[in-house]
DNA sequence: CATATTCGAGAGCACTGCTCTCTGTTGAGA
DNA sequence: TCTCAACAGAGAGCAGTGCTCTCGAATATG
């Protein structure tokens, strides 16, 4: 099979464990070495040209060494992507930690989440694309990918939950989610905290919304629909930020 | 140039107008024939095999001509896909409209439209994936499509519009849009409607979030998070009508 | 009927992911 | 220290892709 579809289950094989942990031996040094500067290569050709464009060969080119070589390193080209989109996970849920302040209001630690989420995809909408966009037909998100994705949504949860003990969380207006829609793990998605049904649903609604209204800036779906992208976004937040009971306006 | 990114100026180019004006001569009605039968199994392909597998050499298999015969019909696959999009945007908005009933009360009205929209997407996701998911780099959207992309849209609109002019509609609350945010044209969107910058920011909330909790589900970014899809998403649906002012609960 | 246009097929180019084999290198145990 | 197995790189090759070009054959138009 040559095809990409057939390749799903090589993902999960995962084999550049040199980056982890400490390289003793030289050849150990040289595989962690030569793993970093393949992927460093992949995630610039993903950067500049975007995933579909993104090929084994090329990167091997880049390199100066046959592509064969590089099957050493990474099983398939569906592994370097997953390589990619944990790395891309990673850095939007940093961004997004990164740019609260858990000392300040919560409407202002609500904004800067937000917009640092944007300015994030903004400027790695290819990374963004791997991420939110379309999956891989056949491809099957690996375990390692669902722990690292949760960064940027729990620190949203965290917002809230930090309001809502400080005792300035609004109380709920409009359809209250009903309790079996929610996953019941999703209750404690927190350590430490108890969400309600409903709360769990908002947290839902304010991530769903933050992926995509970004996507819709991203893939043109806003274009001659919107005529100040970034004012739009921080009444999104805001519009949000309210539905979810922040003290806003 | 081999890739996609460089054909982005074919798509523009359509050359299967055969379809549309009445063929005369017997070669035109063979031309509109077999166009049509390229698209039908171009179209089989995307939706059980989804856009990436779907290769015009396949398509040129299945109907036994050679490959290169195909090319005379759609002059790149990226024009083959537009088509595909084309016809996807139409179904979707059809399935909307078909599903609305504007004699009935607009909670009815909405949550049909939305569950409409729902059930075609879950049985067609490799065709939403394409109209909704990344888009194709390099690839600019034609002018054709952005014309009945709107339909679906544009059926919620309409119901918000009736529900209004019935007196029916719940003033707004929460934070309301800044008048710059909104591009002019989208207040007269529906012809004979004035809607507000407000409406139109909560119109696109709307239309986003419907499109965004399916993709959710689609793709797997709700697994483990709901309990009942289903259920979910009529809460959704539920909660985006209230937030736009139709009279939920 | 001659001519211009259209159409299908086949070969070919430059790519792709991936496998296999062959050689040289490196590291660990006897 | 020597041996041998594991490892790493290169190259060829397979099957597939989008797309182009050319060359006859069919077809429509003057």
């Amino acid at each position: 099979m040559h095809t990409r579809a057939g390749n799903a289950r090589a993902v999960l094989s995962f084999r550049y464990t040199g980056l982890m942990n400490a390289p003793r031996t030289a050849r150990e040094r040289a595989r962690a070495e030569l793993t970093a500067e393949i992927l460093a290569a992949a995630r610039r050709q993903l950067r500049e040209e975007g995933a579909a464009l993104l090929s084994l060969r090329s990167v091997a080119r880049e390199l100066g060494m046959a592509s064969s070589a590089v099957y050493r390193y990474f099983a398939s080209r569906d592994e370097l992507l997953t390589a990619l989109i944990v790395q891309s996970y990673s850095e939007i849920g940093e961004a997004a930690e990164n740019a609260d302040r858990p000392g300040a209001a919560p409407q202002e630690r609500w904004l800067a989440v937000w917009r640092a989420v944007r300015e994030w995809s903004l400027a790695h909408r290819h990374e963004y694309a791997l991420i939110f966009g379309t999956p891989v037909p056949g491809y099957a998100a690996p375990h390692i990918t669902i722990e690292v994705a949760g960064r940027m949504p729990l620190t949203l949860a965290r917002i809230v939950a930090d309001t809502r003990r400080d005792g300035n969380l609004t109380p709920a207006t409009g359809p209250i989610c009903p309790t079996e829609a929610i996953a019941p793990g999703m209750l404690t998605l927190l350590a430490g905290e108890q969400f309600s049904p409903d709360e769990v649903a908002r947290l839902i609604f304010c991530w769903n919304r933050l992926v995509g209204i970004i996507g819709y800036e991203l893939h043109g779906h806003l274009a001659n629909v919107t005529a100040d992208d970034a004012l739009f976004f921080d009444h999104t937040a805001r519009t949000e930020g309210a539905y979810i009971g922040l003290p806003f306006s």
